[in-house]
DNA sequence: AACGGAATATGACAAATATCAATTTGTTCT
DNA sequence: AGAACAAATTGATATTTGTCATATTCCGTT
C-alpha cells in the first residue's frame, strides 16, 4: 500500500517534484547553483516510484548508468562476499548519494538493498557527463561530494581500526543522530531502519556484541532501545564515549574531538 | 641546507620534465586528454623540491591548496587522533594521488608525511579549476581517479571489518604488489618503505603481530622477509592467503576472487 | 488469530589478538 | 668508530570479542 502522499490525481512516481520544492535541497546534488542551471539538470533527473523493503536498486556486477540520490528511505550498500557472506560498506539516508563508487569502473562493485520502502532520485550519468560540460559546476559539486565521502570513508577506516566495541556503536549512533539533525530530524529519538545484523556487519562486530552494547547503555541509561526505535537521553555522552572523531566545525576550522 | 637546487645549470625543480615523458604517465591524472590540453595542464603543474623522509607535505588543519601526485618514493596519510596516537589511512607511491579527502572542506583532514626521500608534482587546485572550465576532461579524469580510491577505500574496509590478521597482511602485500607491477616495477621484489608499526597501524593490527605474520610467511616459505626488503616467492598463494577480494578484472567484467 | 520463521537478547566458553616484558638488531648522530 | 636511540623480533600472559547454544520476542503470512 502507498502512502497517501500521492493519494488524489497524480501518482508519485510521475510527478514532477523541483529541487528547490525538495526537503533535501540543501544537502543534495544542487546545491549551490543557479535557478537556470538547476531547471537543466532537473530535466535529466528521474524519479522512480519507490522500492520496496529488500529490493535492490542494483547489484554487485551491474553496469553503471546513473548517480542515485535518496529521497526518503534508507538503502545498504554490500559488498557480496562469499556464499550469503557480505561486508556492509555503507547506509544512505535522505539527501546522501550512492553509487559514487562505480564512476571509474562502469560497474558497480556494491549491491544496494532498500532498507524499507525507498524513493531515490536517479541522475543518469551519460547525460550528466553531457550538461557538465556546460555547466562545470555540476562536476564541481560532484567533486566536492566524492571528497566528503572520501574523508567519511577514512573517519571509518579509524572506527574500524581504533576503536573498541563500545566506541563503535556510540559513534555509530553518534553518525545517525547527526545525519538526522541535518536534515531536519529529531537527533535524539528515531527509528534504525538496518538489523543488529547490518550494525554489527558495518562496524566489524558481531551481532551477540551489538546487542550486549545496547544494553550496556540502556543500563548506564544513555538511552532507551526498544527494538528499532531509540531514544538518546544524553547526545553529548554519546559523543563522549564515541572518541576522538575528526569533524568539521561549522566555520571553517578542523579539529578533533577527544571524549 | 638548501640542496643544490639552483647549482649547476637548471635546477631539478625548475627543470621542465614533461608529463608526456614522465614513467607515470599512463597512472596519473594526464591519462586519456589530448596533446594541446596536456600542455595546458603542464603550465600549471608544480614540480616541488624532493621531500626528506619524515618532512610533511601538509599537516592535519592546514588549509587545502593542491592536489599531489607522486613522483617517486612514497608518503603516508595519517589522522593524527591523541597525544602520539595516529591512524595511518594509506600509502601513496608513484603515480597517485593524494589530497583528495581535503577538497571539500578546503582543509586537510589528514597529515601526509614522507616515507623516504620522496618528489610529488603539485596541481594548485585553484587554477586546477579554472582550467576545467574549459577543459571538462580534468574533471572527468579527477572524478574517475576519486571513484577509484572510493572503491579502494571500501576494499580496505572489508579487510579491517573481516579479515583475519594473516588474511590483512597478505591482502597488503598483495596489493602491493600489484602497484609496483602496474608502474613496471618486479611484483615479488621490493624494499618496504613504511615501518612495521605503520603497516600495523594501517592493517589495524599491533606491531608484534605484524612481525609474527611475517614470521609465519616466511617459515611457510611462502616468502622472504629482511627487515623491509622482500621477496615473495608465490605470489599466487599470497592472494589466495588474501582471501576474497573485489576486483576489476582486464576485461571490463566484476569479479570476486576467493582464494 | 494462530503459526512459523526471523530477529534479538543473554549466558557460557573459546579463540584470536593485544599487551607487557625482554632481547636483538639496525640506524643515526656526534 | 662508538654511543645512544629506534625498530623489530620473540615469548608469556591478559583481555576483548567471537562463537555456540538457548530462550524470547516480534512480524508477516496464511
Amino acid at each position: 500500500m502507498v502512502p497517501s502522499r500521492n493519494s488524489s490525481v497524480v501518482p508519485l512516481s510521475k510527478r514532477k517534484i523541483a529541487c528547490k520544492d525538495c526537503s533535501l535541497f540543501q544537502i543534495c546534488l544542487p546545491v549551490g547553483i543557479s535557478e537556470e542551471e538547476l531547471e537543466r539538470l532537473e530535466k535529466i533527473i528521474q524519479r522512480r516510484r519507490p522500492v520496496k523493503r529488500g529490493d535492490h536498486l542494483y547489484n554487485s556486477g551491474d553496469p553503471f548508468r546513473s548517480i542515485c540520490a535518496v529521497r526518503s528511505g534508507s538503502i545498504k550498500s554490500y559488498v557480496p562476499t562469499e556464499k550469503g557472506n557480505e561486508q556492509v560498506t555503507g547506509f544512505h539516508l535522505p539527501g546522501e548519494l550512492l553509487g559514487l563508487d562505480a564512476i571509474s569502473q562502469k560497474i558497480h562493485p556494491c549491491s544496494a538493498k532498500a532498507l524499507e520502502t525507498t524513493s531515490v532520485c536517479e541522475i543518469p550519468y551519460e547525460q550528466f557527463e553531457l550538461l557538465s560540460n556546460e555547466l562545470p559546476v555540476l562536476h564541481r559539486q560532484l567533486i566536492n561530494l566524492m571528497s566528503k565521502e572520501i574523508f567519511e570513508e577514512e573517519t571509518h577506516m579509524v572506527l574500524l581500526g581504533k576503536k573498541s566495541a563500545e566506541e563503535r556503536l556510540a559513534a555509530y549512533l553518534f553518525s545517525i543522530s547527526m545525519r538526522y539533525q541535518r536534515r531536519g530530524f529529531s537527533a535524539t529519538e528515531y527509528y534504525l531502519s538496518m538489523s543488529r545484523n547490518d550494525i554489527g556487519n558495518y562496524l566489524g562486530l558481531a551481532v551477540e556484541t551489538v546487542s550486549r552494547m545496547f544494553t550496556r547503555f540502556q543500563d548506564d541509561g544513555l538511552l532507551t532501545v526498544e527494538r528499532k526505535h531509540i531514544i538518546i537521553h544524553n547526545l553529548d555522552r554519546l559523543r563522549h564515549l564515541a572518541g576522538a572523531m575528526p569533524c568539521k566545525s561549522d566555520g571553517n576550522s578542523f579539529c578533533f574531538t577527544r571524549s
